[in-house]
DNA sequence: CGCAACATTGAACGGTATCAAGTATGGTGG
DNA sequence: CCACCATACTTGATACCGTTCAATGTTGCG
């Protein structure tokens, strides 16, 4: 009965990817890419949504700005992932979306995707599923926010990124580009620059990390998990368009 | 053109509730309703997903339990809400979810809603919708977590739940059932209880609440909204189930 | 009545913020 | 090629918000 269900279960919801006739047909749907640069803003908040966004390379990030100038990002993306699969069903956004370093973005018009999905379920289905890891990816940040140390949180939040980018095979070796300064991930951890900036250098000096000039290097992974208390279970998402085809 | 597309959107999420039919069929697909009483364990962490709970009286939260035996709330539930809407697509629930006063369960079994779901698009909309209604007011609590004070914080906290109890009707005037013990406000806070009782006490000597035996009455709704800077916006949810019939 | 859970209070400690300099680093125009 | 500037990074001193520990009060329930 389980068994079943379960078998069921993966049928439903296609884990590894879209089926490939189901790319096509939102490749055929979707504008040509471009390209767009380092703090370009894909979505600004409160807009409207006009179409959903798909992040082909390079990083971008959501923001809040609260009304005391301070801000905090919610949400950090790696190619592959979709900039507003929630978003979709509100109409409009609730956050900015920026751009981390150069990127190329993939673009499908709201009205063509509803005709997409009212034709494909699994493309509905699959967004909903995109929808649910990024939220799973939320909840996790909540936890750390809420609950684990500055030197702890910093650490977790570079094993998930590492992570997602081998999930999404832009990351063989424990070296990556990292495009975040600082300042962005002070306003990712909910800390200050100066304080984002010593636990970098606590995390240095124990020989766990080397970052300088947008590169980061992992010397000592089990290290890191370790002081991270980091667990991947978290992060089961789908890749909505495989990243080999043009 | 954007008049089109976003009338187009209003009939693609028929945004106030899923339509008549659409429920009964659910209702009907249901297990009969049970009650469960407080600190019952709906959903252990870890435990793979058999059905859609959807909460019909009462309230319910996710927990999140760290190795080192601390906890973080992730999520709230009242009267109305889904339970597990994202977990659904995984398979497997990352949180335990506590009853958190006597309640009324509705269950739905796994494999009726997938057939459900296949038949009934608006039905697997409604559930995407649940889920990014979700994630957005875990996006809201991120930010809570990570720019606001204590105060602003807890201030936050009431209004968001005032409000979402409004938008199901349990809340006519200002005071309402509030079952959240200081502790347990706490996990949601990321705060300690200690301190969560002060800054109650400041919130309570200001005049704008009163809070006790399990009951929270809001005495000056604008001065709470300004110190919580809360703003509904992010608040946009659809009923999946009315609450009115039975 | 008496226990158990919840709430309240005080004192001391600590993690992180804030403020304020100072030091690379890279890009730009002369 | 250098002077200049903007941005990012580094470092120290001080203050505060919130934690921890410990004790006491309160409420409700078997």
């Amino acid at each position: 009965m389980l068994k079943v269900a379960e078998n069921f279960l993966t049928r439903f919801w296609s884990r590894a990817s879209l089926p490939v006739p189901d790319q096509q047909a939102l490749l055929a749907a979707a504008l040509p890419e471009r390209r767009a640069e380092k703090d370009e803003c894909l979505i600004e908040a409160g807009t409207s949504i006009r179409s959903l966004l798909v992040l082909r390379s390079g990083m971008a990030c959501a923001v809040r700005t609260l009304s005391d100038g301070s801000q905090q990002i919610v949400a950090v993306f790696v190619a592959g992932d979709t900039l507003n699969p929630g978003e979709l069903t509100f109409g409009r956004s609730l956050t900015s979306v920026y751009v981390l370093n150069p990127t190329v973005i993939l673009s499908i018009p709201l009205p063509e995707l509803y005709r997409l999905v009212t034709h494909r379920p699994a493309i509905g289905r699959a967004l909903w599923l995109e929808t649910a890891t990024q939220a799973a990816i939320q909840q996790e940040w909540i936890v750390g926010l809420g609950r684990r140390t500055a030197q702890t949180r910093l650490a977790h939040f570079l094993c998930e990124v590492s992570y997602r980018l081998r999930l999404r095979g832009c990351n063989d070796d424990d070296a990556f580009e990292f495009p975040l300064t600082q300042s962005e991930l002070a306003d990712v951890l909910g800390l200050s620059t100066v304080h984002v900036n010593r636990v970098l250098q606590t995390l240095r000096s124990r020989g766990l990390i080397e970052l300088n000039r947008n590169r980061l290097l992992i010397r000592n992974r089990v290290g890191l998990d370790e002081i991270a208390d980091f667990d991947p279970e978290y992060l089961h998402g789908v890749r909505l368009v495989d990243q080999g085809d043009t």
